[in-house]
DNA sequence: CGCTTTTGACCAGCGC
DNA sequence: GCGCTGGTCAAAAGCG
């Protein structure tokens, strides 16, 4: 599409060490893997994973809640955005990635014991989500998927996560064209 | 008191 | 057309 964001995360003014990100956390694995192989997932190179087609009308992912379509409920109706999904080896699910989430959701998955917690960014104007997701064949492997841009400077500062971000930029880079 | 989490209901897309 | 499934809303409860 017309904007492959060089990064999710915006420049991250990180200094300190804060080990929030690997407290409780084994950060044995990294990976990026491809959210539309539903039951195969297999595994990619690229970061991105592109669920929509072609056909985004806003490109940026801001705002796209305006739409208040009918007068019911403002159900965001299937705005297909770019997702990034990568696998962390974890015994928590809460990965702590230097931004405010707040839980609206969990659902259980099919074919999956484990439930799917849906976060979204509490940051004003942020409308960012993720998805955190436990496999069910490797209950330490945490899927989490992203879905959207931060549009705001990260909160706290995770050097850890930010190790993260640059095999992130290092898949993206090389290996997606 | 304000923010977050929980949880059931609601809605839309998709496959059969 | 119907049922299943995923994603979101919103009220209530919980917590610092």
């Amino acid at each position: 599409m017309e904007n492959y964001p060089s990064s999710i995360f915006p420049s991250s003014s990180s200094t300190s060490n804060n080990n929030n990100f690997s407290s409780n956390t084994i950060m044995n694995s990294s990976l990026f893997q491809d959210v539309n192989g539903n039951n195969n997932p297999t595994w990619f190179s690229g970061m991105k994973t592109d669920i929509g087609s072609s056909s985004q009308s806003s490109g940026s992912f801001g705002d796209g809640t305006e739409e208040k379509s009918g007068g019911k409920k403002k159900r965001e109706k299937k705005v297909k955005k770019q997702r990034y999904a990568f696998q962390t080896r974890s015994h928590v699910d809460i990965l702590d990635d230097g931004y405010r989430w707040r839980k609206y959701g969990q659902k259980t998955v099919k074919n999956n014991v484990h439930p799917r917690s849906y976060y979204r960014c509490t940051y004003q104007d942020c409308n960012v989500k993720k998805q955190v997701q436990r496999l069910c064949k490797d209950e330490e492997v945490v899927v989490t998927t992203y879905e959207g841009v931060h549009a705001h400077a990260i909160e706290k500062s995770t050097d850890n996560f930010e190790h993260i971000l640059s095999h992130m930029k290092i898949y993206n880079g090389n290996n997606f064209s």
